[in-house]
RNA sequence: GGCCCAUUGGUCAAGCGGUUAAGACACCGCCCUUUCACGGCGGUAACAGGGGUUCGAGUCCCCUAUGGGUCACCA
């Protein structure tokens, strides 16, 4: 068989040779020694979610390590997922999350020297090679409908040998060049298969940088390289991508690891350098009690517009995701709480390599810690942000009372031991949303030793001697007194010695303060509350529980 | 079903042949305290099971179980 013939035949367009590109368009990267080439190659199906987030994660933090490139890459070999605005959504959302890109598509276009970025823009790169492959004999077009590929299948079935396209069941690895240009003639359409070499019974040992050492058959099934309509799969659009775009770390799902016996085959027969693998676990999720992969259908949650509809922000979600990734991150930020996550040296080596499950509480004890150190002026502007995207009716609230907001924010917060009240955006304006009439609301009960009545004594004491201008002690001394005069204890521990000579002690007593004033019965300092306040709405709340 | 990967408390996880088997989150209790939050102290709780190898096994080997992944002209 005269293989270049045949490969004219098949691609009589293409005319460069995979040395033009190597040499040409897509040279070495000159990158300072042990920079590392990094991507993310998603699919455009729109739906993005924390395991990609993950992931991407790892790219980035690689890359940014060592000096190295972080690329975006699109994977639009398969235009039946093609989403509209699935790009878009891909790229903001990476974005909210801080993770920028120095190559690839972006918003406005593409940057970079290695493009294009869109695998459906490289076709002629791909045909280039698959041309190759078929001049050496090591790639044929077959011409099998999917009916009788299903038959084939069947019949391997039932005789209970493995399935697929290889050795013998490889029907037109053979075919004559006359055969082939017969049915090209008769316009049959057909898909390129790469002719392996390997055998089912051969293994052969390969580095994970995250799994280590990992065994494994080789591949001897003979899979498509191009389809139909001349667009490469996944594995062959990985392998010349990867090694063209100079990538040298290849992150991908733990899903990939049953293929990685195709992407070894295809390095090796095109004597290109192979990547370093990162096969990263899969992050779970528990669901009727059993642990599961992450489901783009099934978890919507997990979607990382949940995050940012509730204003998570990105410094806490990296934190979160950086204690997950590298075990011992939370022991370097115990001993370094003060310095940014760049200066924490992650590590491949040091990730799981068993899924882990999302965490809710502990994303959120992250967040607070994280919040208690950003200052409050930013607190505040991410707040806004936030509202103006997704909250847009209490915008106008954040923007009138702006000086209030800042301070309902700081209370408590640069004490010796700051309170960590903040979490996200939703829970932070719930947290102080009592301050706004409109929001405002009595959503807590009075303490059971107190009825109705009582309340108003101590609510009519407590407006009586009301002063605004009082300093803290002096006011609560106040509520002391008027706790002691209707029978309370004015201090616990009394309360606690003698519980029968009292009907309560003085926290029951502010706690009825607390609520006609906050609404709530646990809140910060109420005092500090009543001075961000001001001292007509402090009364004015007082007098609508009295009237009541 | 074949192949591959995984398996330490409820969760995330240290551990690389000899440890009282760390730590964090969650939970519980106590303390601080006018509530809550913060903080402090303490507590419950784990090596999936069975065989080997070894003086000695969470750590090495084998089997079983469980979970996950994958077997497309999807990525």
């Amino acid at each position: 068989m005269d293989y270049k013939k045949l490969a004219d035949m098949l691609f009589p367009n293409i005319t460069k040779t995979i040395s033009h590109y190597e040499e040409t368009q897509f040279p070495k990267r000159n990158l300072e020694e042990g920079a590392m080439v990094t991507r993310l190659a998603p699919s455009p199906t729109g739906f993005i979610h924390l395991g990609n987030l993950y992931g991407a994660f790892v790219d980035e933090r690689l890359a940014r390590q060592t000096n190295g490139i972080f690329m975006l890459r699109i994977e639009d070999t398969d235009d039946k997922r093609k989403v509209e605005g699935a790009i878009e959504t891909i790229i903001s959302s990476l974005e909210y999350f801080d993770l920028k890109f120095d190559e690839g598509v972006t918003l406005d276009g593409e940057l970079g020297n290695y493009g294009p970025y869109y695998q459906s823009n490289r076709v002629e790169i791909y045909q280039t090679v698959a041309k190759y492959l078929v001049e050496q004999g090591r790639a044929y077009p077959c011409f099998c409908t999917e009916e009788e590929l299903a038959e084939l299948r069947k019949k391997q079935e039932e005789e209970k040998i493995t399935p697929g396209y290889y050795g013998k069941w490889a029907r037109d690895r053979n075919l004559s060049f006359e055969e082939i240009k017969k049915r090209l003639d008769n316009n049959e359409s057909y898909v390129l298969r790469f002719k392996s070499m390997g055998s089912e019974d051969n293994k052969f040992e390969i580095e994970d940088a995250i799994r280590g050492t990992l065994s494994m058959p080789e591949n001897f099934q003979d899979i498509v390289i191009l389809k139909t309509n001349g667009i490469p799969t996944y594995h062959f659009a990985h392998v010349v991508d990867d090694h063209l775009m100079r990538v040298t770390h290849v992150v991908r799902g733990e899903e990939w690891l049953s293929t990685l016996p195709i992407h070894y085959e295809l390095f090796k027969t095109l004597n290109w350098e192979l990547p370093v693998y990162c096969h990263t676990a899969h992050m779970m999720k528990i669901d009727n009690g059993v642990k599961r992969k992450l489901s783009k259908r099934k978890d919507p949650e997990m979607g990382l517009g949940y995050y940012m509809e509730l204003g998570y922000f990105p410094q806490a979600v990296r934190e979160y995701l950086l204690t997950i990734l590298n075990s011992n991150f939370e022991e370097w930020r115990i001993a370094n709480p003060d310095s940014s996550i760049d200066d924490f040296n992650f590590s491949l080596s040091k990730m799981s390599t068993s899924g882990a499950l999302f965490d809710l509480d502990k994303l959120n004890d992250i967040s607070k810690e994280v919040l208690v150190k950003i200052p409050v002026e930013e607190i505040y502007d991410f707040l806004l942000n936030w509202a103006k995207k997704y909250r847009t009716e209490i915008e106008s609230y954040l923007i009138n009372d702006k000086e209030a907001v800042l301070k309902l924010l700081s209370i408590g917060r640069d004490a010796k031991k700051p309170r960590k009240d903040l979490i996200y955006c939703e829970q932070i304006f719930d947290f102080i949303s009592y301050y706004f009439d409109e929001y405002f609301k009595i959503v807590d009960k009075n303490p059971d030793n107190i009825n109705d009545e009582e309340v108003k004594v101590i609510l009519k004491g407590y407006l009586e001697t009301y002063n605004h201008n009082d300093d803290q002690s002096q006011w609560f001394e106040k509520i002391r007194e008027i706790a002691e005069q209707n029978g309370y204890a004015a201090r616990p521990k009394d309360y606690k010695k003698n519980p029968e000579m009292y009907k309560g002690h003085v926290g029951d007593v502010s706690t009825v303060i607390r609520l006609a004033v906050v609404g709530r019965a646990s809140s910060p300092d109420v005092w500090e509350i009543q001075q961000i306040l001001g001292e007509d709405k402090v009364r004015e709340r007082i007098k609508s529980v009295l009237s009541n």
